[in-house]
DNA sequence: ACGTCTGCACGTCAGACAAG
DNA sequence: CTTGTCTGACGTGCAGACGT
């Protein structure tokens, strides 16, 4: 089957793209509307131009840049105008709200880093957390409904000092305490009240929910803050390479314009 | 040494949003 | 509607740079 590679008409460079299983990859576009396109490709598609494939861009003369630096593949490539919905063809029928998420909500930074093949691996990473706190607890057999009454308590693995972890109790509540182990990770360790119940009263399982929503938050936070900080990233990378290709486009419009005035003394 | 400024990371809250 | 998640905004603490 062959590959479609079709450009966002996007203005925000944003905008979030489809599926990336789907059979149609979504390169972004980062012009102004009614202006020439440039689609730059992140270098997973580049396989998809090859011969055969079609680029779908709904503007002529548009412009297209691959992150390798080279186009010489794109002479195989089929480039077809389209037309495609602006933002003023919205129906009257569409509902207010999908048609505000359409033009003004901003993705998520999780959906952003998903799109640019990112998201996998802060899943991973994660859920790698989490599973790590797990595998250290049943290791050390510590089970999860441990009273922890000491401020900090270090294990030993057994294997010298890399075996040694320091755990960390933070937090104390009446339901339950933050232990914090090994760089920062931490996970909430409910106590046992003396009845074998987690927590006791109506106050104290409060006090346990907003101890668990704090400490979700807190990581919801710190990883709002990765992805910002990548995301950042992303863009920086992107202006420098438009930079580039803008300067690489004035040397050729120089270049053919002496060109043509040559040719035109002649 | 000391204060001040600046940048960074963090925790928390509030509000928007999505999922059930 | 309820609950959980995401993210902007705000305040705080810390470390390093800089001037005095």
């Amino acid at each position: 089957m062959e590959g479609i590679v079709e450009e966002n008409g996007a203005v925000d460079p944003l905008a979030p793209s489809p599926d990336p299983q789907s059979p149609i990859a979504s390169v972004q576009s980062v012009i102004q509307p009614n202006q020439q396109s440039v689609i730059q490709t992140a270098a997973n598609i580049q396989p998809m131009l090859g011969k055969g494939n079609v680029i779908l861009v709904s503007k002529p003369n548009s412009v297209i840049q691959t992150t390798q630096g080279s186009l010489s593949g794109l002479q195989t490539l089929q480039v077809k105008v389209v037309e495609t919905a602006s933002d003023d063809s919205f129906s009257e029928e569409e509902s207010p709200k999908k048609r505000r998420d359409l033009l003004t909500r901003r993705p998520s930074y999780r959906k952003i880093l998903n799109d640019l093949g990112g998201g996998e691996i802060a899943e991973t990473k994660v859920e790698q957390i989490s599973s790590e706190a797990d595998s250290e607890l049943s290791s050390h057999s510590i089970p999860y409904h441990t009273v922890l009454p000491g401020t900090a308590i270090q294990i030993s693995g057994g294997k010298g000092a890399q075996g040694i972890h320091t755990l960390t109790m933070t937090n104390s509540t009446a339901g339950g305490a933050i232990v914090q182990y090994a760089q920062g990770q931490e996970f909430f360790v409910p106590v046992v009240a003396q009845g074998g119940n987690i927590g006791s009263g109506n106050g104290e399982d409060q006090d346990r929910k907003r101890e668990m929503r704090l400490l979700k938050n807190r990581e919801a936070a710190r990883e709002c803050r990765r992805k910002k900080k990548e995301y950042i990233k992303c863009l920086e990378n992107r202006v420098a390479v438009l930079e580039n290709q803008n300067k690489a486009l004035i040397d050729e419009l120089k270049s053919l314009k002496e060109l043509y005035c040559q040719q035109k003394t002649e």
